[in-house]
RNA sequence: GUGGCUAUAGUUCAGUUGGUUAGAACGCCAGAUUGUGGAUCUGGAGGUCACGGGUUCGAGCCCCGUUAGCCACCCCA
């Protein structure tokens, strides 16, 4: 066992990542947060199996999907898959449960998907979505709240600079039957989503090679999408285009009608936009669609995106399901936010340290790190009676912000040290039988440093 | 899936037209300081040069394959 050439190799599959604790860390707050954002306005957990027969998850699949797909064949000889994303499992769950569930039903969903797509920096095969829905209405309530929670979601992540961008299918719709383009919309569409990556040249190159566009046709489409402004200019604009298409004026009314709830709820204009350029890939968008991006980071791409769509769960029942929802892209966020330099090396989730000191007295450091406990306050009792300096720097390292030190001359005097590790300030306090001083102590200090968990 | 670039200590990288025992910085461990971390100094551990084959008297360096990473396309979170 011991010789070389016989020991495996430990590695990862690729596009799957080991989670080390500093990055974990951020990783379980990011979705703590998510979840709570969530669970505030209503939405309920569900979970579905990370696998589905096969049959479930193409049905709807694109060609491109279908290529994603993690399929094989189990020991009963099942064809199945891993799931891709959040939605098609909605899907299948909502048509299976209707009953059980009632309508409108609001769930939200944090879950690893699979795709087995090539990796690129912060895409990898095996990521996190953290998906809400609301199913079961075509009430504009449902739209506006969906830019709530994104609204809120970014802001309890701690970013104020980042840009909600909406745009209404019907009214892309609109514009595309006056052009005559109605046919054709996927790729157009799907061209005028890489406007801002690649330019209007290479867009209408795109259209005219996917969707035969003429000349004609690719300008006017880059004309609207190139529309910009403010909200009420961009809307000024869009009215004459889409005057006389039904489709189109109802897209309209419908963003306008969103937009001022958004502001009634609390959502700033500039966070806000209107951007026709949103187009979304996704055939299933019916209504408002929505992207993400962050000010600081536009290249990474949307970290949150999502739309309204009309009947989710066709394939799978006639009960129709209309719904609105949106996904946030927590990896790719979690990338962001590593780059943008937000994120803490914290390697330790609780933030007290209890210095193991005299040997004899491991069970005062026990009962010490109880107490704390017992007041909510995560405590660690080191393992080793080592050199005090050596259990000082790992607390350091690890990211503790609080150390307890108590030797002989502190025990004999019935006292206990409570130390701040980012300032180097030490206070000596008396340690009673229920260390409520020292609970109280540690709660000032653990108040005076910035920190989370 | 297609095309391109890359792979040397835990990490970031040196390594000269192929030529003896593969280096540095940071990190890690220990000591200077048998009760006080983030600074300094000293010492130490750690690499079959991603893996497998080939060319050569000789390969970290050249060739082929595999694996992984990065970039573009595609698509998307």
């Amino acid at each position: 066992m011991n010789d070389k050439s016989q020991r495996i190799e430990p590695r990862t599959l690729k596009g799957f990542r080991d989670y080390l604790p500093e990055t974990m860390i951020p990783r379980e707050r990011l979705m703590a947060t998510a979840r709570s954002v969530y669970r505030s306005y209503g939405f309920s957990p569900i979970d579905t199996p990370a696998l589905e027969y096969l049959e479930i998850l193409t049905g709807k699949g694109s060609a491109e999907t279908d290529k994603q797909l993690y399929k094989f064949e189990d020991h009963g000889g099942r064809a199945v898959a891993l799931r891709f994303d959040l939605t098609v499992p909605l899907a299948r769950f909502a048509a299976q449960h209707y009953n059980a569930l009632g309508t409108p039903f609001k769930r939200y969903h944090i879950a690893p998907v699979w795709r087995g797509e090539n990796t690129q920096a912060g895409r990898y095969r095996e990521f996190i979505q953290c998906d809400f829905d609301t199913i079961g209405t075509r009430s504009l309530a449902a739209d506006i709240e969906t830019a709530l929670v994104i609204h809120d979601l970014f802001l309890a992540l701690g970013f104020s600079e980042f840009s909600i961008r909406i745009n209404h299918r019907q009214i892309l719709n609109g514009l595309l039957e006056r052009l005559g383009l109605a046919q054709q919309a996927t790729h157009v569409l799907r061209a005028i989503d890489k406007l801002a990556k690649i330019g209007p040249a290479a867009v209408a190159a795109e259209m005219a090679e996917t969707a035969g566009a003429t000349a004609a046709q690719s300008a006017d489409v880059l004309r609207f999408a190139a529309l910009a402004g403010s909200n009420e200019e961009v809307l000024q604009q869009v009215r004459p285009l889409v005057a006389g298409n039904a489709t189109g004026e109802t897209g309209l009314a419908e963003l306008v009608r969103i937009l001022q709830g958004a502001a009634a709820g609390g959502v700033p204009p500039q966070r806000l936009c209107v951007d026709l350029s949103i187009a979304r890939g996704l055939d299933y968008y019916t209504g408002a669609i929505f992207e993400t991006f962050l000010t600081a980071l536009p290249t990474i791409g949307s970290v949150c995106s999502g739309g309204r769509y009309d009947n989710l769960a066709s394939l799978y029942t006639s009960q129709q399901l209309p719904g609105i929802g949106a996904s946030l892209g927590l990896d790719r966020l979690l990338a962001a936010m590593e780059t943008l330099g937000m994120l803490d090396k914290v390697a330790t989730p609780a933030p007290v340290f209890v210095a193991y000191f005299v040997e004899s007295r491991l069970d005062d450091y026990l009962k010490l790190a109880a107490h704390l406990r017992r007041a909510g306050i995560g405590a660690e009792v080191f393992p080793d009676a080592k050199r005090l300096g050596q259990q000082l720097k790992y607390a350091d390292r690890r990211g503790f912000r609080v150390a307890l030190i108590a030797g002989e001359d502190e025990l004999a005097a019935g006292q206990c040290q409570v130390k701040n590790l980012a300032s180097g300030e030490s206070e000596t306090i008396a340690l009673e039988a229920d260390a409520a001083s020292v609970v109280a102590a540690v709660k000032r200090q653990l108040a005076k440093t910035s920190g989370s968990e």
